[in-house]
DNA sequence: CTTGACATTGACCTCGCGTCAGGGTTGCAA
DNA sequence: TTGCAACCCTGACGCGAGGTCAATGTCAAG
């Protein structure tokens, strides 16, 4: 006797599912096969080959609609198509272990949200003693200029790692830091706003003597430091303040923050 | 200012569509942001670091409801987490390896849709000079037995190679192949049923005198020699009339076909 | 003051099947 | 003989993770 397979046979015997050799008949990529006394299909050995090679194709993720057309092709078509997509395949695996390391990235900390130079900074500032709170105020900060003016963030950070060179400026960060919970009338900020002028203005004068060809530097280290109190003078009254103090002693060669 | 980022800026900045976002939103795993003046949504940092996160196991495969779920888990439960995702993607690299050998196997014959012992066996065929359409029908009974029962195959494979190893049994081979297109009358089908029916009875005697482990070997002899017509029989009259001719000269030792 | 890029909500489309409903068939054991 | 479990049939709806289209509102710049 010819014995036949039934569906599920077939099924089993490729490693698909009934509901997918159903499937590809309704879209044309199987041909639906005899039908025995009782209406069940019965698939002989072409069906089989078939099969299998519809099967290896969309595991290696060959659109269906993609895969009908392929049967058809003749070999040196169907040769070039193989080549492509196990090329496919290989990026495909490249990609993956990309994600991996993305993956582990976000066991990590902040790496994956910033760029290095800035994590390695915000790590620096950690190390000098400001606080957590001080830290992730930073972060955001420098998360959201990432996000609006990536391209400014290199020469920004390297200007904010050589002023955290300067003792003075890292006197100045801490006392920031510190004067974030300070009560807005506090006397003490008087005192650090000279501070700031201060250094802002002998830095300044540094800059511009030590070198001239990066143009815009020498406002540039105003910026960082405004970068510092950007986020938090929103929360802070005592730093709103403080930048308020600031702009009074600068007269009007620091903008006002519109 | 503030500033904060559009859903465009954002969608930008994390590389993923706007219209993502905006899903992320419906389904609860990002809370909706702030709203300017005019109703458009505004984005702080901390929408950045999640969509990350989002992002990131979203492209390792992780499910979206499960992803609302990791969000909210404490780091120890995350790491193992993690540890589960980067194992699935370790497996995933493996079964895409796995994938590039099957369709590269679509290149070379019918390696895939057969056991190696029967596509060199069919080899042999070929070797010994048998009829490409010979080797097709001979290919298409074994992949419906390998589909129906496919504990015997290597069993039976096995008694098909060493029936071949026999010049004799060659010989016959070869004829029922030429026979294929013979007419049924042709008076040489009953020469070839006469040698078919000596070769098998002299070949089932030595089979039983060599060993008697394999209880049910020397039937197999003869079923050996069945498979070879058990397909071609439907599409040949001339091999159907030379099965039939055989089975005069047998008697009822081999059971009449159904 | 218009133009083009961007934002809003909402409804339907896609792919590769899974799942359920509501039946008929087969084969084997009690 | 009669279960009854295990198949098979068609047809319709569901899902995940967004994409696409429509109709409308808003922003920035020449």
């Amino acid at each position: 006797m010819a014995k036949l397979l039934t569906i599920g046979q077939l099924a089993n015997h490729c490693g698909v599912t009934v509901r997918a050799i159903r499937h590809y008949h309704r879209v044309g990529l199987l041909p639906e096969p005899v039908r025995d006394h009782s209406g069940y299909r019965r698939y002989g050995a072409q069906a089989v080959v078939d099969l299998v090679r519809i099967k290896v194709l969309a595991d290696a993720g060959v659109p269906l609609a993609q895969i009908s057309h392929l049967l058809s092709a003749d070999p040196d078509e169907f040769g070039a198509a193989v080549a492509g997509i196990d090329e496919a395949l290989q990026q495909q695996i490249i990609q993956v272990e990309h994600r991996r390391q993305q993956l582990l990235g976000l066991l990590a900390g902040d790496q994956l949200v910033l760029p290095s130079e800035v994590a390695e900074m915000l790590n620096d500032l950690r190390e000098i003693g400001v606080s957590e709170q001080g830290v992730q105020i930073e972060r955001d900060g420098w998360i959201l200029l990432a996000a609006l003016s990536p391209e400014v963030v290199p020469e920004w950070t390297m200007q904010k790692r050589a002023a955290l060179d300067d003792a003075e400026f890292r006197r100045i960060y801490l006392a920031y830091d510190n004067a974030r919970d300070w009560d807005p009338n506090d006397p003490r900020l008087k005192a650090l706003a000279d501070r700031t002028v201060q250094w802002t203005t002998t830095r300044s004068d540094a800059a511009i003597g030590a070198r001239s060809d990066t143009s815009p530097s020498d406002p540039n280290v105003m910026l960082v430091a405004q970068l510092m109190d950007a986020e938090s003078a929103y929360t802070s009254p005592a730093l709103n303040r403080l930048a308020e103090l600031c702009r009074e002693r600068l007269g009007r060669s620091a903008r006002p923050a519109s």
